[in-house]
DNA sequence: TGTACATCAGTGAACGCGCGTTCACTGATGTAC
DNA sequence: TGTACATCAGTGAACGCGCGTTCACTGATGTAC
C-alpha cells in the first residue's frame, strides 16, 4: 500500500494504528461490535485483515478505555479539596474540576457509549473498568479520612460517587450540545444530598 | 442415554434443563466461562453436544438472569411503606423486607457471581440487567411521588438504590454465612444517610 | 388390554463463520561505513 | 553522496477452534381407537 510522500517508520505505525481504531469506534457505533468484523475494520482503515492483529491481539481491544483518565486525575484534586468541604461537596466540587476536560471529547465518548451498549463483551468490559475506577475513588475517600486503606464504608462512597458521574454524564450527552457538564454534575449531587434529608410534608 | 425408570417426557425435559444449567453454573464458576466449551457442559449433564443448542440458543443463555425477582418485588413493597417514611427509608425497610428470600440462595449466589466475574460477556449481561433493574425501581420511586413517569431525580435514585444494594449483596456474600442479610443492607445505608451529615470534626 | 400411529427428546455428521495463530515472504525505511 | 546490509510494517495463505445451524434419523413416550 505505498503512501503518496515518504513517511516514517513510526509516523506510519500510528497512522495506521489510529486508523484502525477510528474505523473500530465508527463501525461499531454504526452496525454494532457483533455485527462489524476484523476483516471489515482492516478495509475501512485501508490495510490488509493480517494487519489488524499485528497492531491489536483481539478484536475487543481496539477500543480504548473510557473515563479512566478523568478517574486518574481525581485523587489528586479531591486531596486537595479544603477540609472544610462535606465529602459530598468535595467529590462534587472535584468532579466539577475536571469535567470540562470532557467537552472536548463530547462527540467521540457518545460514539464509544454507542458502541458500547451494542454489545454484551464491551459492555462487560465498561462494567470491570468502572469497578477499577470505583475502587481508585474509594482509595481517595480513604486517604482523605486518614485511613490506610479503604473500609466498606470507603467502597460504597466510591461506587455512589460514580453512579451519580455516571448518570450526569449521561445526561450531558444526552442533553444539549452547550450545557456544561459541571453543571449536570452540580444537579445530580443536589438529588443525592437532597435524598438524606428528612422527609418532605 | 437409557433412564433408570420410566420417566414422562415433561419430567425428562425438565431434568435435562436443569442438567445443563446446573453443570454449566458450576463449571463456569470453576474454569471460568470462556474456558468451558458447550460440548463439555453437555458432557457433564450427560447429553450429547447437540443438545445443548436444542434448550438454549447461546451458550451465554444457560445462565439464567440474578436478582430480578428480587427487583420485580420492589415496587408492591415499596409502595406499600407509611407516607410518613423518607424516601431513603422506604428503599431501606423494603430491601429488608425482601432480603430473607435470598438467604436460601446463597450458595447459588455465589456460584454465579463467581461465572459472571470469569468473562465480559457475562459481565455486560449482567450489567444489561442491572440497568433495567435501576429503571423498575426509578418506576417505584416517581409512582410514590406522584409522577407518571420517571424523571432524571427518580432515574439517579434507582440507580443509587441499585448501588446500595449491590454493594450490601457484596459485603453480605464475602461475609460469615449466619449474618443476615437485611443488617448488612442497613448498615450500607447508614453511610449513604451519613453522607449528607455536615462535615465531621 | 392391545394395536397402530403420532409426537418428540435426543443424536450424528457435516458445515459455515469469524476470531486469532503460524509461517514464510516483500519491499520500503533506516543505518553503518 | 553512495553502497550494502539490517530492520520492520505490511501481507498472503493456510490452519485450529468453538459457537451455532442444518438435515436426516432413532427410539421411547403418548394417544386414538
Amino acid at each position: 500500500m505505498p503512501q503518496e510522500a515518504r513517511t516514517s517508520r513510526a509516523e506510519r505505525t500510528v497512522r495506521t494504528r489510529q486508523g484502525l481504531i477510528d474505523a473500530a469506534l465508527r463501525l461499531f457505533a454504526e452496525r454494532g461490535y457483533e455485527a462489524t468484523t476484523t476483516e471489515e475494520i482492516a478495509e475501512a482503515a485501508g490495510v490488509s485483515p493480517r494487519t489488524f492483529f499485528r497492531y491489536f491481539p483481539t478484536k475487543e481491544s481496539v477500543l480504548l478505555g473510557g473515563e479512566s483518565d478523568f478517574v486518574r486525575s481525581f485523587a489528586g484534586v479531591y486531596l486537595a479539596q479544603p477540609e472544610s468541604m462535606t465529602e459530598l461537596e468535595a467529590m462534587r466540587a472535584s468532579f466539577a474540576v475536571l469535567a470540562p476536560g470532557l467537552h472536548r471529547l463530547r462527540g467521540e465518548i457518545k460514539l464509544y457509549r454507542r458502541a458500547v451498549a451494542s454489545s454484551f463483551t464491551l459492555r462487560g468490559r465498561e462494567s470491570a473498568g468502572h469497578a477499577e475506577n470505583a475502587g481508585a475513588l474509594a482509595e481517595a475517600i480513604a486517604r482523605r479520612r486518614g485511613l490506610a486503606a479503604p473500609d466498606a464504608a470507603c467502597d460504597l462512597l466510591g461506587a455512589l460517587g460514580l453512579t451519580v458521574l455516571d448518570h450526569a454524564l449521561t445526561r450531558w450527552l444526552d442533553g444539549p450540545a452547550q450545557t456544561p457538564f459541571s453543571r449536570v454534575i452540580d444537579d445530580s449531587f443536589a438529588v443525592l444530598q437532597e435524598l438524606a434529608r428528612p422527609a418532605a410534608p
